[in-house]
DNA sequence: CCATTTGGTTACTCATCGGTCAACAGATTC
DNA sequence: GAATCTGTTGACCGATGAGTAACCAAATGG
């Protein structure tokens, strides 16, 4: 039978939750400084602890990372299950992708995906979310080669395109800052208004 | 009286040659790995010489990164410069903005300018080149403020949008590969066509 | 209450890597 | 051809920081 506690948690709830919050921390330096500039003591610091208890939750750095990084890569896999799951025509699920991605980016606050952070991964982590990487831009561009048959939109480039969009989404984790007026939902909708019809006058 | 050598070059040029040739290797080595991720040893290695040499051209890692980034941050400043010089209305300036740093971020392959390299310099140099940024940033949003009021584009978000840009093109970086079948000057095109007129069918 | 698991600490080790120093070979100059 | 400047090397130093070992305190649970 599960006890009660004060905070009305189970233990392994709260030990979730450190988890999680340790992650956030650690995903907010390696962002600012680096994986290699971001030292386990800083880390360790802010939370409250010291590193030696990190290694309590984590493996090690590299697990650290890697966590961090999956943060990232699970708001693609989402937006794109849910998309698949409410279906629709491909300009449909396109925006839903999209314009979801953006938003739990915004919201999850995980690791930068670049290659420096992949490359800090031993081969068979990185290879693993190298893999996710691959799928979401595979699943990208047959929405946008579906969307092209449909005619709802014109005939770009899809792998330049993807890159396009991709690139621009990844770019808000470096320029959103926890003061940022506008919510997640909105800039998610003004950067689908700009993918979608641009800034010429139509 | 200039002596002649067997490469055509003075030894003031040879010098600069070797430096530049070193800053690609580093910048390269720069964005797959991260600054604190590579190693002096690495880069010395491949160019082909010992660590301690890249100290004859460099004073010291910080340096190296602040050039590799100097690179790069020249692209926007040169694309800025040129718009001012060949002026034309706000719409033609930002169209050969935006291009030219993008075709010239190809070009150069200077080092990516992520908050991860900038903080890993000294306050003033950081502080040197988040002015460069401040001023481009700003260069840009008023660009397209004018352009709002000439009536060449919709009303934007010009904030959300310059990020959104900028933030599509510095990932450019990421994806373009060395075999990279496309010509920056094609891409460069692409990506203004994606910015002005949006994969909607119009 | 006693035994055990859970969560954490302090103090250490050990490898890596930035940076320095002395020395040296080959042009260059006078 | 002696003196000097240029470019480079190999050996070394010192700091930093990941990871570990031993130990401890407080819940938990029979």
């Amino acid at each position: 039978m599960p006890s009660w506690n004060g905070a009305g948690a189970t233990r392994d709830e709260q030990r979730e939750l450190k988890r999680r919050a340790a992650l956030r921390v650690a995903a907010r330096h390696f962002n600012r400084k680096g994986y290699q500039g971001a030292s386990l003591d800083e880390i360790a610091e802010e939370i409250g602890v010291t590193k030696t208890a990190l290694y309590y939750y984590f493996k090690n750095k590299e697990q650290l990372l890697f966590e961090c990084l999956q943060l990232s890569y699970d708001c693609g896999l989402t937006a794109r299950l849910e998309a698949e799951e409410r279906g629709g025509t491909a300009y449909e699920r396109l925006r839903h992708l999209y314009g979801r991605f953006a938003e739990m980016l915004m919201e999850e606050r995980g690791a930068y995906t670049t290659e420096a952070n992949l490359s800090a991964l031993p081969e068979e982590r990185r290879e693993q979310l190298l893999d996710r990487r691959r799928q979401l831009d595979r699943y990208s561009r047959m929405l946008l080669n579906k969307a092209i048959e449909e005619g709802s939109i014109r005939e770009i480039d899809v792998r330049i395109t993807s890159n396009y969009f991709l690139g621009a989404v990844n770019w808000i984790l470096r320029w959103y800052a926890d003061d940022e007026k506008k919510s997640p939902q909105e800039i998610a909708t003004i950067f689908l208004d700009l993918l979608f019809n641009g800034i010429a006058r139509s």
